[in-house]
DNA sequence: GACGCTCCTGACTGATCAGTCAATCTATCG
DNA sequence: CGATAGATTGACTGATCAGTCAGGAGCGTC
């Protein structure tokens, strides 16, 4: 139902009560937020119970109804806000004139840095909503659906531009360039692929450069990679990434 | 626990009872797992009841209980048996002296097969078991990392060979590989992308050139593919490298 | 014909948990 | 102060469901 009460990431309620000092009370309904999120990713949505959620908050099981109708809302608000918030720096990104590898490098930034800045976020949301087909995969089909198609809509643009080649369909182009990103996520989240600030840093052009650039020894892609129109970022870095 | 008894898909179980006329008495074992199978993609595996597989299997409650120790137990069998088919196949294509390029696009080929012919059956591998972090990810995490160090040793090999740049360690094209390809299945079981014998076809192709020879226009990547999705047996083995 | 074995049945149980609610507390304001 | 409104509490309830179990049916074998 109404689960975007707050589209934007930890915004500050308007008109929040305050303690004498002037210093903000705790937001309960952020504390439960917070909090949730911490247990879906240690337990699973369907694993842990929503008092699981209120303990973890500290805070009465009864309060948590009080904000949220549901344990599913709970759920949809997290998804939502951080969705949001990704579907909108990504149209900011699209509007901006650049070539289209810094376009696709600063989606893949994005979605990578927050998973660097909030790892259980960005877990629940991978393993509980946008695989999850079923229950909440359903639900915001719309939502995961725009993220494709602004993607698809950056390709195509740089097809008719005639940077990119025409024979792979944008749409399919956007899956490939999502889906490398989320089984990166994955990977992490797995433990499957080793983590740090370095391979964050070396992922987001790893992505770009597979899905641009392709496995194979390339003349001009490669070529074109290796500059960097903006100059402002050297991917490689230091030494031993390996 | 012993959930592998069945290794192979649909395997004849030996010595199985016979009607008179000599034709197989339906195994009831291997009716309630086609029978999960379609309650699970249909409702998930959370939401729905051991009930529920019973009476679409068309047996009695118990019974479910006899051939498994749980209803996880149920769903443990079913990713094996089809997991285990998977990485059989990929060591096949592996040992096989074939190109990067149709190596890969055999194991394309097999994955978008399985799921063409048993969509429901890939459904609830990929949504409650691959991408379920939680409960049957953790489970069958050393099956799921062996798939990918498959893959992966197939692009090392490559590169060792010259066939593919070294810039991109193996490991992480492997999830490139693999991601796309999850993420393509992903589109057809949300009904995101059109399905369809000639999408299937095109699939294997797309994810082949994509991964391989990259969204840019490529000068090698591009001209050897040319060929089209159907018929591409051209690769220039230890041609123009570098 | 009686033992033993596997297949098969479905009513029952015990535990779990999402969601409710009546009561209490705190803040604010006329 | 007294009133109104929202915040907060946690015991309780009603439903659900995984897993159990006692038994029955068919069949081979000694």
């Amino acid at each position: 139902m109404s689960a975007a009460r707050a589209p934007l990431p930890r915004p500050d309620p308007p008109g929040r009560r305050r303690s004498a000092a002037g210093a903000p009370v705790p937001d309960k309904r952020r504390l439960i937020l917070d909090a949730a999120v911490r247990v879906f990713a240690r337990q699973g949505f369907h694993a842990c119970r929503v008092s699981d959620i209120a303990d973890e908050a500290g805070v009465a099981y009864g309060l948590v109804y009080h904000y949220f109708a549901s344990k599913d809302e709970v759920l949809n608000t997290l998804f939502l806000e951080r969705w949001n918030v990704m579907l909108e720096h990504i149209r900011e990104v699209d509007a901006k004139p650049l070539p289209v590898r810094e376009k696709l490098a600063a989606i893949a930034a994005f979605i990578i840095d927050s998973y660097r800045h909030d790892p259980d976020l960005m877990k629940v949301i991978i393993v509980e909503v946008t695989r999850a087909a079923n229950s909440f995969g359903q639900t915001h089909l719309a939502e995961i659906r725009t993220a494709y198609e602004l993607i698809g809509g950056i390709v195509a643009k740089a097809q008719a531009d005639g940077d990119f080649k025409d024979e792979i369909e944008a749409r399919f182009a956007a899956m490939a360039f999502y889906g490398t990103i989320e089984q990166l996520l994955t990977g992490w989240i797995f433990g499957l692929l080793p983590q740090g600030a370095e391979e964050f840093e070396r992922a987001k052009w790893l992505v770009v450069e597979t899905v641009c650039g392709g496995l194979e020894h390339g003349g001009e892609g490669a070529r074109r990679s290796r500059e960097g129109p903006a100059g402002a970022h050297q991917h490689a870095r230091g030494g031993a990434a390996k």
